[in-house]
DNA sequence: CGTTTACTTGATAGGTATCAAAACGCGTGG
DNA sequence: CCACGCGTTTTGATACCTATCAAGTAAACG
């Protein structure tokens, strides 16, 4: 067990021999992603391609209603999925952040239910279906861990629409500043445009500029630039009481 | 391989010992419930309790907090997924129906997400977390069959936040009674009360009965009694598609 | 049959959408 | 570096929808 071209952080572990087994045991966010369940030994087992893909704002992941041949952990960055509902209104149902597994109905054979397209710079790491279909076989932890992943995504939209589409315009406002401070990954917490936001909140792009504006002037927030915010927590949750208090 | 104690429907299966066998093995909604995945001589081998639950309209079938024990499986009638939002108000995140499986948060040892509750009479089965846990080790397709109720209560989350969680009352409310009409079991559509309508549509109780009085009176739905519904499908989809074009 | 609870209806106030226009930010090319 | 043009954001005025408050009516229950 020759320790000299394992790295550091793995020394005392087998030495892995695939490369891709490499990446993936070096992956900051690995104890957090799908496979942080895998112990090392059957990473290495792994010979399936898992691609690194880097995506610019904007730029579509999948799209809904394509044929799923993949899933995808974010690793860095925000990604919002979105649909248009049968009134023809885009409608953004929730973010994935880092550690956040996207697209797992194309590990079941369907088609994605909804697109998935890059808010900010994003990476994700792309686990094609066949990779899961293999290791669900014989590692019974996987599985397990990607149930975890539904509930997971369940609990999140449950929250999305119990706390974002309900309640006034500001509280529903001051409501997703709070949960883009749970995306934050330094001071300055990603500020989506207007129309994001009203597609989030389901109101009109104006309501959104209004809104935000109000709460600048209340020192909720302030934006150093387009994108960025930087939120101050302490008034944002005093802000946030005061309205439960009142309503 | 005598037939004679066996069931017609399963003439030429084996014959299955386990009485609690047997009942799944008769149960109408096997084959779209958890446990459809799995063979009869499987099904014999479950030697866990699987209870019939019955409960009357009002009755809690789990509680949000709670340590979840066991998941449900809907037989017959239609059950409420509500909780509260942080400002107290209650929201129904969704409905459960015959063959809906709900709690399976509660296979993952986490505890229940939302309160359930019973809106009309309600037979469900009660399945132990233990049993799954058995069954999960070495019945892969179980787990493949887990994945895909965790990812249609997904599909159900989502479609509910972007068809009856954004636009005008009105719409908001045809779309409710078109989901209504796919939970119902006869000619009638369970008819929910004002209160829990208004908890559905994040509206208020007098905006519900104005909105349905309008409907009826444009006749999309005729109510014989306070909680069944006659609707008249091709006025109710009419009116959608008017809604639809004029938006 | 009275009492309670749920539902309906009306009048008014308030919040948000809509329509319109101005200000701003940003990339491009002069 | 600045001017230009385009898309985004902001702001204003008004209309509309829905919440709120207040009665009144119908249905459920003991």
């Amino acid at each position: 067990m020759s320790a000299a071209n394992v790295i550091p952080l793995l020394a005392g572990t087998p030495a892995l021999f695939n490369p891709q087994a490499r990446v993936c045991a070096e992956c900051g966010i690995r104890k957090h992603a799908l496979f942080g369940a895998l112990d090392l030994t059957a990473l290495d087992q792994i010979h399936v391609q898992i691609a690194t893909i880097r995506l610019a704002p904007g730029q579509l992941l999948y799209s809904a209603q394509a044929p799923g041949q993949a899933a995808y952990t974010v690793r860095s960055g925000v990604v919002r999925l979105e649909r248009l509902n049968e009134r023809g209104e885009r409608r953004i149902l929730r973010l994935g952040g880092r550690g956040d597994t996207l697209g797992m109905e194309a590990m079941l054979g369907q088609s994605y239910a909804a697109d998935a397209v890059a808010c900010t710079e994003v990476e994700v790491c792309r686990l094609p279906r066949s990779l899961v279909d293999e290791l669900t076989r014989d590692q019974v932890e996987l599985a397990r861990d990607m149930m975890r992943r539904w509930q997971r995504a369940l609990d999140d939209a449950d929250e999305w629409l119990t706390e974002l589409c309900a309640g006034p315009a500001r509280h529903r406002m001051l409501r997703l500043l709070l949960k883009l401070s749970e995306y934050a990954d330094g001071q300055a917490v990603w500020l989506p445009s207007r129309l994001e936001m009203s597609a989030m909140l389901d109101m009109t792009i104006e309501t959104a500029s209004r809104t935000l504006a109000q709460l600048k002037r209340e020192g909720v927030l302030e934006a150093p630039d387009q994108k960025h915010a930087l939120i101050h927590m302490d008034v944002l949750l005093d802000a946030l009481r005061r309205d439960a208090a009142e309503a």
